[in-house]
RNA sequence: GGCCACGUGGCGGAGUGGUGACGCAGCGGACUGCAAAUCCGCGUACCCCGGUUCAAUUCCGGGCGUGGCCUCCA
């Protein structure tokens, strides 16, 4: 059984062949700490947490290194500090930190309740300055980018494949291109490596001044950083919404500073996700965070709902959806959590490893046996336990089991329309009756 | 304007050149005092128009539609 994975590199499905087995390496982009994450931001971290489920299982648990980063140094981070700060009247740049330190920590909650399984590095863009500058010198001096007014800019003329990760020439992109182009820039679709900071904005000295990185700088020097200088690692993925220009760009980066070395062999882009068939945005008011989905909602439902669309397609997120999921993972935990045993499906496994086709995978599951429907669980990041599925919905146990004793006593009677109004009094509360051979049973509707 | 995806039954969602995945909902039955839950059974779907083929939902071309990227974005 072979791990095909679809690599946008060739857009085509291949299969994976790490370059060491016994080193896996993986790097995924992580989060923005500027606000709550929201629910797109959950589809790459469940779907890449199952692939890295997976090496695991096909490796070994030693042999694979999952790194997805925190970006902490940002403009829109930048801007939320200034604006909180005017606000409250603190200094930015103690706001700044709070901010990003809050939000990591709510991130890392965030992505646990979710089943995720801690990447094995999680590096801050902060903690990795001097490799960016490090690696901005070595780009002036092969003779990749240039400084211009406080700014360091990548040369895209001086690599001749740019643009082979979005299928995209430069001069189709500046004859698209709506943005202003900033005067010190050589060409439209150069890229700032470095740019300068004012006092109030985080900054480090640098030979072109104090200042700070780029975006795209960040991830090319905490990649490697993380995994050895100028490696080639197996998997790099994240949004497809990054594939362009963020990835491009470290691409470009990364391998002009690395000699042509590739950065990554195997690209892997998710697909974007709406809610209730339009895009969430702020403005339509559909804007969903994780945190406040987890106030509702089991965590495993939010991962079981996100599985049930192959990572790749566009999916609807959708309050009905997350029903038909909680009913369906409430039914198997059931049938799973009292066993002891378990074994990964053959079927079930080759649904996995072919591109990570959860859906089907979940169809597998369907029709196994109970030992393979726990191992299908277990390998998708799902631990088979009741309590997990509990609702939040708070309600008074002794007073439903006084009424359930009450209306069986009139069952037994036979007072048949004392046992009706007592069930449908409990059921307006939102509690369901189930009268089994062991006796009655409630559970809160949803 | 340029580039790129996607369009499957009431809904969700895989997949395939030739016998209707799978789940939810619905319908019928069993069970039940009646229900709920559970179990059993039930469905001739692949946007449109051409082409290739013995055969296309599946391949090719065109059209229409939806969405994404080109600017911060998972």
């Amino acid at each position: 059984m072979t791990l095909r994975l679809h690599n946008t590199l060739t857009r085509t499905k291949e299969d994976f062949v790490p370059q060491d087995p016994t080193n896996v390496r993986m790097y995924v982009c992580g989060p923005t700490v500027y606000d709550f994450a929201h629910i797109g931001n959950a589809r790459p971290a469940i779907v890449f947490d199952v692939l890295f489920r997976l090496l695991r299982h096909i490796y070994g648990e030693a042999h694979v290194t999952y790194v997805r980063n925190i970006t902490d140094i940002d403009d829109k981070i930048n801007a939320r500090a200034a604006e909180r700060a005017k606000d409250r009247n603190v200094p930015v740049l103690d706001m700044l930190r709070e901010i990003t330190a809050e939000t990591y920590r709510v991130y890392q909650e965030d992505v646990a309740a979710l089943g995720n399984l801690p990447a094995t590095l999680t590096p801050k863009a902060t903690e990795s300055i001097p490799g960016m500058i490090a690696m901005t010198k070595a780009l002036i001096d092969g003779g990749h980018a240039y400084a211009a007014e406080g700014h360091v800019l990548f040369d895209v003329s001086s690599k001749r494949d740019y643009g082979k990760l979005a299928k995209r020439s430069v001069d189709d992109m500046i004859a698209g291109a709506r943005v202003d182009v900033a005067p010190y820039k050589k060409n439209p679709m150069d890229f700032v490596l470095w740019k300068p900071s004012s006092d109030d904005q985080p900054g480090w000295d640098s030979p072109w001044g104090r200042g700070r990185p780029g975006w795209h700088l960040e991830c090319s020097a905490m990649i490697e950083e993380s995994f050895s200088p100028g490696e080639t690692i197996d998997i790099h993925g994240g949004g497809i919404d990054l594939m362009f220009p963020h990835h491009e760009n470290e691409i470009a980066q990364s391998e002009c500073a690395h000699h042509g070395a590739p950065l990554a062999r195997y690209w892997m882009h998710n697909g974007f996700l709406n809610v209730e068939g339009e895009k969430m945005s702020k403005s339509l008011g559909n804007f969903v965070t994780i945190h406040e989905l987890l106030a509702d909602w089991p965590g495993d439902v939010l991962r079981f709902n996100m599985l049930r669309s192959h990572y790749r397609q566009p999916m609807d997120w959708t309050i009905a959806g997350m029903r038909e999921s909680w009913n369906t993972l409430e039914r198997w935990y059931a049938r799973t959590e009292p066993l002891a045993n378990w074994r990964v499906g053959e079927t079930f496994l080759e649904a996995v490893s072919d591109d990570l086709n959860t859906p089907q995978a979940i169809a597998e599951l369907h029709q196994a046996g109970d030992e393979e429907l726990a191992g299908g669980l277990r390998l998708l990041g799902f631990n088979p336990a009741p309590e997990r599925l509990a609702s939040k919905k708070i309600v008074d146990t002794v007073e439903i089991e006084r009424a359930i004793e009450a209306r069986n006593t009139a069952r037994k009677a036979k007072d048949f329309k004392e046992s009706d109004r007592i069930r449908d009094e409990l059921l307006a509360q939102g509690i369901v009756l189930k009268d089994g051979p062991s006796g009655t049973t409630w559970e809160v509707k949803r």
